[in-house]
DNA sequence: CGTCAATCTGAACATCATCAAGTTTCGTGG
DNA sequence: CCACGAAACTTGATGATGTTCAGATTGACG
């Protein structure tokens, strides 16, 4: 969140390691894209670091709050890789939003099929009760609803389809990336089926 | 899968067990449900069933071939939910169709909410490459395949728009069931969404 | 320059998964 | 009926893991 500077160069120098906390989370992050969050171990991330394993308790209640960390830093870079292809496509049109809209679909999938490992963890009862991961109190979702509604004020999508479709159109993106992780969609489907998603929520449609 | 019949009064009684593989199967899964995957121990559950811990090595290669087979018992308990659900309700018509269209999506979100730890652990990495588990190359989620062969040839659903939404479906009913276990649905939208999802597929649309 | 709190280490403990070797049981063929 | 071999289970041990805690080290601040 907060980005410290805390001398950039020299990490892993002396005693006091400067910003150990995110290290952690980095290097844990790194180790779970690797070997998944069931095989993570607080030990080899403490190494990785190079720090004893007792340093980690100072920062962190247990292994499971460290992998909360992790669950909600894959979040944050789901939305970040969501909302980058989005802003990459500008413009007021119609055709712009519509665009984005489908860039949007695209790199959450993407992101899904090329963190496996970061969008499960995301998604696990470790990002549970995590401070700063959206919840039912929220809405859902909020990169995507803002996508709706870029839709709606440049006349791609009708306010009220927008209302009543916008957690499904969330829900249908994130199980057609789930059960594509699955293997239980094939990945070559998945943008003929983002394609007919646009087409039933009713993009451009009324 | 295979019903044995071993004993069914008598168990855990010689040094025999009878039949310890389905008996430690079983009470993972118990285990998983208290407490979930990432917290279970062999040796809590080999204590369960009143058993050294090592005897579960006769059965299962580690650890995570247990958990493989607790993730294939709860899909395959998820889709008897709703197999059951949907059986619950006869008829040819169309409105009986519809119904268990309805229905189908009602017991799987309900599965979800209701068996958190098995639903979780049964779209998690332990399900992957585990025999007997729908794949990518048996298509998609077979039980609601049929439901929309159902509702198919009751009139209550055009062919076509089967042939394109049948994955859409799932993908939104899974989503639904698992982003309202991570709280970034609320519990208490799910029936009007279900609705909605009918309606956006073209249930008795065309 | 001295003090203090924050930070990190080292050694310990309980628990865990896993395995090699030994023991018990079951079934089967003589 | 009985020996014999294979399968099932136990015992005991090993190394790794999560976690704790007393103490060493450090930077900051007076």
């Amino acid at each position: 969140m907060s980005a410290e500077a805390v001398t950039p160069e020299q990490v892993g120098r002396s005693y006091h390691h400067g910003d150990l906390r995110s290290a952690l989370v980095a290097a844990a992050v790194a180790r779970v894209e690797e070997v998944g969050a069931e095989h993570l171990s607080l030990r080899a991330v403490a190494a990785e670091v190079g720090v004893s394993p007792s340093a980690a308790y100072h920062h962190f209640a247990d292994k499971d709050a460290l992998l909360g960390e992790v669950a909600a830093t894959g979040l944050h870079m789901l939305v970040e890789a969501v909302s980058t292809d989005v802003a990459a496509i500008p413009g007021d049109t119609r055709e712009a939003a519509r665009l984005r809209f489908r860039a949007a679909g695209q790199a959450y999938v993407s992101f899904a099929l090329s963190h496996p490992q970061l969008f499960r963890v995301a998604f696990s009862p470790y990002c549970l009760d995590q401070p700063g991961v959206p919840t039912t109190d929220d809405g859902s979702v909020p990169v995507l609803s803002e996508l709706l509604n870029d839709l709606v004020s440049t006349g791609g999508m009708n306010a009220t389809v927008r209302d009543d479709s916008e957690d499904v159109f969330v829900a249908t993106l994130h199980g057609l990336a789930t059960l594509a992780l699955q293997g239980m969609i094939p990945a070559d489907r998945i943008p003929q089926l983002l394609a007919k998603i646009e087409q039933l929520i009713g993009v451009d449609d009324l």
